[in-house]
DNA sequence: CTAACTTCGTGATGCAGATCACAGGTGATT
DNA sequence: AATCACCTGTGATCTGCATCACGAAGTTAG
């Protein structure tokens, strides 16, 4: 089959090997099969925008493979990344439930493989697969979470250097390396993209790399960031 | 009846008059009487704490009456209040879908009367009630889009007089005085606890409305407050 | 009607971090 | 190897606001 921007693409549903691990993939066969049914698999090369803050919701996006920026910009430019999207997340889901205007951006960071689906067809599939609708209900709880996360770490973090330490944590987290003293994580995003993260600027984000090399707490080889000290930046995360 | 801490409790809500305005509430007959079956009507006074921020979740409780203080709090004591819920919200919605702990804790700022659903009972009112278990996307969506416009205004707004600014604009709008030349509004909060709502300091606050006050944009008389010069606090909300 | 709180108003001070400005790195592209 | 575009590092400066500190003005209670 044709693969464009270097993508496997994984054709069906029905035999997608990796649905089992993800909360809203795994559907029971019904389901499924007209999941299957109003689903437009497709693929975009890296920087592709698949929404716009404030855009009418035209539907769902299932994220196959690749990741996803999402972010939120004022009118004079300033951007905030509120997450990296991984494979698995349904994105734009909840405009599409509500009937709101998109409330983020979506681009893509790699060559991604997605799910498209229309809304309205969302919708009558919704009413028609009320185990599907339980799944939307699920994934909406965590992406309230994870807002509840951002606005704490924006919100109650009294510097930026305590921000960037919250961020540090959380990635090592994910890469199954929290749990080795020093654990290893790669460092994707560019010092601005950082910033924008933590909304600060790049320069604070340099510096206060600069600042945890210094001190012995991170160490960095090419894009790996190597944690020395766990506890030390655990400090930093937490206190002030 | 009786009627603790001076409220009308409306006991059943198949009778409720005010259900058809309500998101949630409006269910259709059968998913209401079984509702009805499952809920526990109780009324809190106020400053009630109905659950707090890391407790795993115990149930719903659909607000019916009086407002309830939203607030996450840092290890140091900070308080961030994320968001008054007024009459018709359901909290604890998504903690109890997800089965994580409550991300916010929630605190009666006047006599309430709420209804509360046990998170085992709920879940299989869910699995009965199709439509019911939309409703909860819904609701779920609107709680979503809420933090984050928190997010955008935690994370965008470059000072303090920006984000008081977008708050006072905000609330204006809730009161159908939006319309109004010199929309009104009832003041029912301490600057402290404005202070809590934007995240910054009490004096802070203070010195804001001060100044507004000086360049003739609002004017106060007692606990009410009139903005006097829409356009002018738009630009500062939107602006710098 | 005074006491005891709570909330509000305002000055003085200090610091974190935004912003500007520029220099050295790094990697692509040709 | 030379050009370009984009990152990273670092100094200098300037400001918004947190914090401390205290006194005034409301509010509740005895």
């Amino acid at each position: 089959m044709i693969s464009p921007y270097g993508l496997d693409i994984v054709e069906s549903c029905l035999t997608c090997k990796t649905r089992s691990e993800r909360l809203f993939c795994d559907l029971p066969a019904p389901a499924l099969q007209a999941f299957e049914g109003i689903k437009y698999a497709t693929a975009y090369p890296k920087g592709a925008v698949l929404f716009v803050e404030g855009q009418a919701p035209r539907g769902i996006f299932v994220l196959c493979k690749g990741r996803v920026k999402l972010s939120i910009c004022s009118t004079d430019g300033k951007t905030l990344i509120v997450k990296i999207a991984e494979p698995g997340e349904v994105l734009g889901l909840s405009a599409s439930v509500s009937g709101k205007p998109y409330e983020l951006t979506a681009e893509t960071i790699d060559p991604c493989q997605v799910n498209f689906v229309k809304r309205e067809d969302f919708l009558r599939f919704l009413r028609d697969h009320a185990d599907a609708c339980f799944r939307v209900a699920e994934q909406l709880s965590e992406k309230y979470n994870a807002a509840c996360h951002e606005v704490r770490s924006l919100g109650l973090s009294h510097s930026a250097g305590e921000k960037l330490a919250k961020l540090l944590l959380e990635w090592s987290s994910k890469n199954g390396e929290a749990t080795k003293m020093e654990p290893r994580l790669k460092l994707a995003l560019t010092h601005e993209e950082i910033a924008q993260m933590i909304g600060t600027s790049r320069e604070t984000v340099t510096r206060l790399f600069a600042d945890l090399k210094k001190r012995q707490i991170v160490q960095s080889k090419g894009s790996t960031l190597i944690i020395r000290n766990k506890t030390a930046l655990r400090m930093i995360a937490t206190n002030n």
